[in-house]
DNA sequence: TGCTTTCTTGCAACTAGTTGCAACAAAGGC
DNA sequence: GCCTTTGTTGCAACTAGTTGCAAGAAAGCA
């Protein structure tokens, strides 16, 4: 069945260290023998097992790579560029769909039966309970896509969601809309909590702008149209920031369809800028959260703590940036961005 | 670190034996020894290493999760359903983002290494020698997505891709367009070739209908755009079946900024029926691939052949169907689809 | 050539489990 | 109470590798 170290042992006439030297780089092997060696294994078509290695090693060159976002389109992304990512590292993701666990202590031990080196969670809305598991059980955390202040001890990867907040209103306000409001997702979500109080806290500088909010029931298009339905019934703000990408599009559709016009009747922007959003079709104006940085950042880490367990944990928190399209009216003459 | 049998044995005053057998089904222990074991087990927090046992039992309960297709967004679908499949039947993806690899003998031996118990190639559009690879290696195999004729021996799922073609230029067909093209992608992706002779075949038997076509440079939609663009620049035709979606939005893109409507000027139809082609902005008419029943059945098939290497391998076709939106014209009154 | 130093190599014990076998215990039948 | 059958248990060898140690080989140097 599969060619074993023993089996290439034998035929090169060495012994078995020889050859686990062999594929062990730094290890002791004269060259004559490494010939022989890789000889033998080639013909042999013979590749080490890293799962038996890692018995010795404590090594599987395995990551958890957590998320419960099956349905946010910028996943994808997320996945391409973790998956990139880990596997130029020589490191591999093994996946865990987090919809149907909830209990930390469940993932923990499913994730220590695969004793994977390290464990990244991708998602904002993974309760920290979860992040903190796995520290506590001394495995390899990152957090990305989290908040920073609810796991202390955690090492978080991701955006200022209150600046996000902020950032939004300071566009509003620039753009002279004098009713706005913040169209959020489900109410528990700590990130939907973080852009409420940014946005409310910036416009509170404004006394002349009046402010309101509401939830959505889940972070997707059929909530984002339903609320956005809901609220036209009644009497509608000028501008909406919605909690994100999928939600804003939701509320578009919903605006189009009860025969208003976007930017002129009602302001949307969105937060994400996933794939989407620049289709033509859609155009929607919104706050860029910086991908590959994010990634980038969580793979840094991940390693780092791998290399060194002790190594003290910190935050990365990227800035975000304002891409402007089609769904807020422009900036008055004279005034600028920032 | 790691609690490991040995110390749950000596914790129970029992043999190492004994506890290998509680956590096994099916083998002989009494209930006496089992509550000991169980107790200490739980005292210690102990779960048994997965990867350890899989070198005697020759399991490891992972599958490896093939796809190049990190970009198509029915593909967070696909990958959620997948990951759940596989979590209910007690299996673990590991992901192997097959963007970067070239080789099928890299990918034979990357998943070798990790001793996957088998392997899920989803993709339309990765070449059969991998599938093939490992089919001749004796790995369980199961190409998702795949070409029925391409990969003799190998166990394919998926849609035939040729009828898709003739559901289109039967749709066309009747909702009277006279002028009619099929915009594929690469033109070197069987499932393009595929849609593409099926699409010509059906039409052969309208001669009063002109059939043209062309090839994106990829499945997406800057692609679909750019096309679509070039089309619209010469004499278009009345009514275009993209090869996929993503496309269709691009072609869609294109054709609102040239100032036309659809479908009055010019009709779409795409494939796939990915979740934002129901969003109300884009409201694509479209074939829609079963993509839970395509999922369910490379698990079982996957399954399957793990339980029995030499289970003969079968091609499972699923049928798609024509779902009705706003880019196509409605059929003539009295005329029904078929 | 002889001595020291550095390299290479194999042995054997180890990693975390499983499993065939034999010994023993318990239960069942008469 | 004795014999047979069935159930439970531990030993030891096995899975596919790694690695500390000591011995032997090669190289460096005078």
């Amino acid at each position: 069945m599969q060619v074993t170290l023993k089996q290439v042992a034998e035929r090169a006439g060495v012994s078995t260290s020889a050859v686990s030297r062999t594929f062990t780089v730094g290890a002791s092997v004269s060259t004559k023998t490494r010939l022989k060696v890789e000889r033998a294994a080639s013909d042999l078509g013979y590749s080490p097992n890293v799962l038996a290695s890692s018995l010795t090693t404590g090594r599987t060159k395995m990551i958890g790579l957590v998320s419960n976002n099956f349905h946010n389109p910028v996943f994808l992304e997320v996945f391409d560029q973790f998956t990139r990512g880990l596997q130029v590292k020589g490191l591999r993701p093994l996946l865990v769909n987090l919809s149907d666990v909830v209990d930390p202590q469940s993932l923990l031990r499913l994730l220590r039966q695969y004793s994977v080196d390290g464990v990244i969670i991708a998602s904002s809305t993974v309760p920290p309970a979860f992040p903190r598991a796995f520290r506590a059980a001394g495995i390899p955390i990152v957090h990305s896509f989290g908040r920073y202040s609810a796991s202390q001890g955690v090492h978080v990867v991701g955006i200022d969601n209150v600046e996000c907040g902020r950032m939004a209103a300071r566009s509003l306000a620039l753009r002279g809309y004098r009713r706005v409001a913040f169209l959020g997702g489900p109410a528990t979500a700590t990130t939907t909590q973080d852009r409420w109080t940014g946005f409310q806290d910036e416009l509170s500088r404004h006394p002349d702008i009046i402010v309101s909010h509401s939830f959505a029931t889940a972070y997707s298009y059929d909530a984002g149209q339903q609320e956005m339905t809901r609220l036209l019934s009644g009497h509608p703000a000028e501008a909406y920031f919605c909690g994100d990408d999928v939600l804003s599009i939701g509320a578009l559709s919903a605006i189009r369809s009860a025969g208003l016009s976007v930017p002129d009747d009602v302001g949307i922007i969105g937060l994400n800028d996933m794939e989407m959003s620049r289709w033509q079709v859609i155009n929607l104006t919104t706050i860029r959260q910086p991908i590959p940085e994010i990634i980038a950042a969580s793979l840094e880490a991940i390693v780092a703590q791998i290399d060194d367990p002790d190594r003290s944990t910190e935050a990365r928190i990227f800035p975000c940036v304002l891409i402007e399209r089609g769904t807020l009216r422009p900036l008055p003459v004279g005034v600028s961005e920032t």
